[in-house]
DNA sequence: TATGACCTTGGAGTGCGCTCCAGGCAAGCG
DNA sequence: CGCTTGCCTGGAGCGCACTCCAAGGTCATA
């Protein structure tokens, strides 16, 4: 991970900070400059599909994406950082509503650094109870899988 | 019906090894042999609503509850230990059908053990895989939070 | 015995997160 | 030029896991 100090790939993703953390592991398909991707070319990279991109710009959770002069879809290395974060955050379980809503903060600037914090905290504090039930559960798989396994050996034995 | 040595406890539960594992934690409102609970005692007990309780037998997630003389249903011990390996399983992001497939497994006796032990194992690598995936997403949101909280000192300094 | 809370059923409705469809435009190729 | 491929849009449809409804029967208490 990152500290303060930034790489000048960082330095580039001037629309919000917020985006940064995306880059803890680039690796973008092109260099900046020539980073217009079509849709399809993101739906390979993220494992989303084009559908799944069209809707998630329809309803507010990417930033407006470029077009080409045909009306097409250009996306950016810096989409693909915030599709990563929105990656993430889809993985914790946080609903859609709650990703539009981070979505709409950044939109609205540094002003609501505290509502996103805010947010991003109690987010975590979803995942971690969630890891904490899903321990509960593996201690119980954990059981029966061995009841199973021992019932099984000594019907083997007999 | 039972091989290995079990507690007295476990003894009363002669529909299938397999419930015995909820009794870990038992802690059952009545004694076994008053234990015939309404459809909303257990909706109390379990937190799950009574509209979940008979959609889960409708669909074969319950054995067959047992019925009042007048048809209303009647709920046992050994039902609220089902509904706790269910609760268990629904942790784990089990798909209701699979869990249905687990409860006919069941149904069918010991000769599904193996198969048994098989579904188990599956969902145990899902939650491990789960329980990965949600701590990848833990390293960014601490970096997320730590940034904000940081921005923040940093503004009110200034 | 009357009132009101609780229970029954089959089937319809809901919210979420996609997923797909129809109809049409645009670019590349033989 | 026609064909294929890829993209566009608004809106409909889907699978999951509930959630609720209507219409009626039952139970406990006064």
């Amino acid at each position: 991970m990152e500290s303060t100090p930034v790489t000048p790939a960082e330095q580039l993703l001037t629309h919000d900070t917020v985006d940064r953390c995306a880059r803890a592991d680039p690796e973008h398909p092109r260099p900046d400059g020539q980073d217009r991707y079509t849709i399809s070319e993101v739906a390979a990279h993220t494992g989303l599909s084009a559908h799944t991109l069209r809707w998630y710009e329809r309803i507010g959770l990417m930033p407006h994406v470029d077009r080409s002069h045909t009306g097409q879809r250009r996306f950016t290395n810096r989409d693909l950082d915030w599709l990563s974060l929105v990656g993430k955050l889809r993985l914790t379980g946080m609903p859609v509503a709650d990703m539009v809503r981070y979505a709409d903060l950044v939109r609205q600037g540094e002003h609501t650094f505290e509502e996103r914090q805010a947010l991003l905290e109690q987010t975590r504090r979803d995942v971690l109870g969630r890891i904490a039930e899903l321990q509960g559960t593996l201690a119980v798989l954990n059981y029966k899988i061995d009841f199973y396994a021992g019932a099984r050996r000594a019907s083997e034995r007999a």
